[in-house]
DNA sequence: TCCTTGAAAGCGAACATTCGTTCTCAAAGT
DNA sequence: ACTTTGAGAACGAATGTTCGCTTTCAAGGA
């Protein structure tokens, strides 16, 4: 609860030789611990998953793993900052398309192709779920979300500044959207369902054209 | 495990003059661990919850709660089911819309409204994740699923064969897509975040009628 | 090159606690 | 008299975590 981070770069350099100084060997343990807590919470959800399985995931005694954690809580930490930084890098790529939409959309798809390739859907609804309750965790979630929203904010304003996005638009409004969308689609994880990936973009591409110019979608709409 | 149904109509008519009669009282009791089993998931989620909890929050002992569910699962059962029936009842309002736009955002803003004043938001999120990994839970969720996907997909095809949606989109793709961003904005509960309803509905409009219509939609594009 | 050494890593039994559930028995209702 | 309801102690299993012990292994001295 008190250290946000356990295991900081550790050593510079492997100096020569020898395949595993003590430092990488520390990181590859973590990370196996990692791997299998994942693993584990993927199937079990993480309150419904004990700390000897995840020790049996990963081949390691309790004794052993403990001292890589300080508990059981620590492992959703250090997952969520994982998924956290996997985000960031995420939203980042977005300032390199040259229009709003592309943008958007682009960054959207790349987070849904992430999701499903790396079967993370279940943990990210897991993380969505317990970040709703847990505070170390929401806390987390926050910070990511605060880089991410002021990241998303400037670069739509930038857009709307440019005239690429209808004036009308209230970006307050529009972000959360956007942000509740991408959630849904990832967790629902469509490509699972025999939906593909270029439907997927086909749609999310007209809905997001639609809410970046709503006068124009709306205009001719039936109502 | 075996049964999916605890408690039936019990009696059809309370006869006369008792205020309660032993069936009503065994509704009401159980209407109240209920209750307090939800309080409880939401605070807590599902396996974070323990039956002492439900019993204190119900004022109520172990004992006495078992005589009305056989167990902690059978009462995620219950509240599955209930929020089943209510899914149910929303989705079926769609059909009396005019037109399919309506119908669908009309049905989205219901079903966020209900989620939203109650207090649902969490237990939705608790009830997908669970989904995704407790078997009795998933056969409640995809029997709910089945029945909506059913009426939805209808009622799309009605308004595709009136000429109301471009005959270009896919409803197997569509259909999940809607479903999956009507998830995602239930369990992000914007009006939470200030995000007002009415905001919500014109930005959802605005993508519905995208989504129904793409080849519209699409040809005013940026891309 | 070999031995010594000390810290890090690992093991697995044991800890106190809490879990979901059952049992016993008394009170209340009919 | 008989059934339903309730309270609350009690159950064994399982929980997250700790502790004492052994093993591993790179570094330093000979």
């Amino acid at each position: 609860m008190d250290d946000t981070l356990f295991f900081e770069a550790t050593q510079a350099e492997p100096l020569d030789g020898h395949v595993h100084s003590r430092a990488e060997r520390r990181d590859l343990q973590a990370q196996r611990i990692l791997d299998a807590a994942k693993t584990c919470f993927v199937r079990s959800g993480f309150q419904g998953t004990s700390m000897q399985q995840i020790c049996s995931e990963a081949s390691m005694s309790p004794g052993a793993l403990y001292r890589y954690f300080p508990s059981k809580e620590s492992l959703i930490e250090a997952i969520c900052e994982v998924n956290r930084r996997q985000d960031a890098e995420t939203f980042a790529a977005m300032e390199n398309c040259s229009n709003v939409v592309d943008g958007v959309v682009n960054c959207a798809i790349d987070h849904l192709r992430f999701t499903h390739d790396n079967g993370n859907a279940p943990i990210f609804a897991e993380i969505a779920t317990e970040s709703l309750r847990n505070e170390s965790i929401r806390a987390i979630g926050d910070n990511c979300m605060v880089d991410v929203r002021h990241k998303f904010h400037d670069y739509l304003r930038g857009a709307l500044e440019r005239g690429e996005i209808d004036p009308v638009v209230e970006l307050e409004a529009l972000l959360p959207m956007i942000l509740a969308i991408g959630q849904g689609l990832a967790i629902a994880d469509l490509p699972n369902q025999g939906v593909s990936f270029d439907k997927v973009e086909t749609m999310l591409r007209a809905a997001t054209v639609a809410m970046l110019r709503p006068v124009d979608a709306r205009d001719t709409a039936g109502n």
